[in-house]
RNA sequence: GGCCCCGUCGCCAAGUGGUAAGGCAGAGGUCUGCAAAACCUCCAUCACCCGUUCAAAUCGGGUCGGGGCCUCCA
């Protein structure tokens, strides 16, 4: 089995080789930091995280690079209007960011990189490309100038002509041809600095990228990635800059995650209509957003609403409940003195789908990350678990309590990857609970009382009260468990 | 206008030539004093039309519908 990767470059799904076996080389453009992360970067970061976690498990050392643009037109604008410095701007939303993530559930990537702090590695292309002929100074900014470079717009298959035809020349700016892109920027009164050849200035748009793949990943790299929306002009840019300046292959694979749209509408900063992580997370737990995310394949647009986002968690839920259901069997039978027999063919075939767990997972990750499918598999080792869990054959035959731990092994292994099913059952389910009590307007207190004057009228077998009670409750989106070892509830 | 993508059960969503995964919701059953959970059973021929093929949701052509990029955007 190997992986294979759609490469927006070639436009089809590609056996994945790493230019050095064993390694492999992540580039994935981040944040600019002026805003709090709203869902959109959500789901990019965490389709990458999960493909960097995926590329790990299959035994690669995988370095990945995610960069922070922390000085640009947005920031400096924002920080104008707050009336703050436009370094304390981006810190300041560099580290939400990095909280954000954080109880998104991402690793960590090898090395987070600021513009800023790459500023001579910047200068040192830009001269490049000027010796080489494929860049211009006018005015003390500096462009790239793409008909020097043969193959624009390859990764992104626009038309030239009509590019040119559509393409305008902003004011203040001293481009040759409409189509040619800062890369230096010389810098107007009051603005952030960097003293170069051309003077003091900052960055273009797209020269970070390029200057940070090349210092920590060198020229040419397997993997760069971004959203969809990247591709032109960011990634376009980011090719030229780089193979004009090395003469070598910039990346092998080109990754672009699919839009978060919000009522079948793309989401964006323009429109207006979008959600920031932190909104998002004070009503739903960010698991559930995970699962949300993972639950369509990376490259199809998926739709963000109240009802998609609960169906969510009830996935998510089924998931967990199993997982402390097999916790507690498990832990009440470790001692247990029963048979053990081998297991009939019959036993062997209910039991299938648990069992090719691990492989029908890495048969849906080998296909281009399809964590929607890898989903499809986990379930169905969830149901077979349940339900050797309910006709409690274990406790005839040890064997399935091997089985049954196996498939917990199993199920936490691939969850792994997609960075679910981590927490451990009864506190993930606890934590619901507690989410879901606010929405109730009860508090633990009341429901315990409630709870203990219906055992009370079970006890009389004065069931009209005891299930009016379990009315009342149920109205208010709590249910109450009865079981042989007393009365639990939880949220609806 | 150019380039690109999509249209699969009530909703979400896999499948891209060999006869439709999975989740949510729903119906019936088992269990329960009643419930809940869980389990069992049931629940689609893939927008439409015309082709190619022994065989198509999957390939080609067309029609209708939806969306994206081309300007900052994950």
């Amino acid at each position: 089995m190997t992986l294979r990767i759609y490469n927006t470059m070639s436009g089809s799904k590609e056996e994945f080789q790493p230019i050095e076996p064993g390694k492999v080389r992540l580039y994935v453009c981040g944040i600019t930091a002026y805003d709090y992360c709203h869902i959109g970067h959500a789901r990019a970061n965490v389709v990458f995280d999960v493909i960097f976690r995926y590329l790990k498990r299959l035994g690669n050392e995988v370095t990945y690079v995610r960069n922070f643009t922390d000085v640009d037109d947005k920031i400096i604008n924002r920080a104008k209007e707050l009336k703050i410095d436009s370094c304390e701007l981006a810190k300041r939303f560099m580290a939400a960011f990095s909280e954000d993530m954080a109880r998104l559930g991402c690793e960590s990537p090898s090395v987070e990189p600021k513009a800023t702090e790459n500023i001579p590695q910047i200068v040192a292309i830009i001269r490049t490309l000027i010796d080489k002929g494929l860049a211009y100074e006018a005015d003390g900014d500096v462009y790239f100038s793409i008909e020097h470079f043969p193959g624009y717009l390859k990764l992104s298959k626009r038309n030239m002509d009509e590019m040119v035809a559509g393409a305008r020349i902003a004011p203040g700016e001293q481009k040759r041809n409409p189509m040619d892109f800062a890369l230096w920027k010389a810098a107007k009164p009051g603005e952030p600095y960097w003293d170069s050849p051309w003077g003091p200035g900052r960055p273009g748009w797209h020269i970070e990228c390029s200057a940070m793949s090349m210092r920590y990943l060198g020229s040419s790299i397997d993997i760069h990635g971004g959203g969809k929306d990247l591709v032109f002009p960011h990634h376009e840019n980011e090719i030229a800059q780089s193979e004009g300046a090395t003469g070598q292959p910039f990346a092998r694979y080109w990754i672009h995650n699919g839009f978060v749209n919000i009522n079948q509408e793309k989401m964006s900063k323009s429109l207006g209509n979008f959600f920031t992580v932190r909104e998002v997370l004070e009503k739903y737990d960010p698991e559930v957003l995970r699962f949300f995310i993972l639950s369509a394949h990376y490259r199809s647009p998926i739709d963000f609403s109240d009802k998609n986002l609960e169906d969510a968690r009830h996935g998510l839920t089924r998931v967990y409940e199993a997982l402390q259901a097999l916790e507690e069997v498990l832990e009440t039978q470790a001692g247990s003195v029963i048979p053990e027999t081998e297991l009939t063919g019959e036993d062997e075939m209910i039991w299938q789908p648990a069992a090719r767990l691990e492989e029908d997972f890495r048969a849906a990750m080998d296909d281009d990350f399809n964590t929607a499918q890898a989903l499809g598999h986990l379930f169905e080792a969830v149901r077979v678990v349940n339900r050797v869990l309910s006709d409690r054959r274990f406790e005839t035959n040890r064997h399935w309590l091997k089985r049954l731990a196996a498939a917990r092994e199993g199920i936490l292994r691939c969850g792994q990857v997609l960075g679910l099913f981590q927490t451990k059952p009864g506190s993930w389910l606890e934590r619901l609970k507690d989410a879901g009590l606010g929405e109730s307007g009860l508090s633990k207190e009341a429901i315990e009382a409630l709870i203990e004057e219906r055992k009370a009228a079970r006890a009389a077998r004065n069931f009209p009260r005891a299930d009016a009670i379990r009315d009342e409750l149920a109205a208010k989106g709590i249910i109450l468990l009865d079981s042989p070892q007393g009365t639990t509830w939880k949220t609806k």
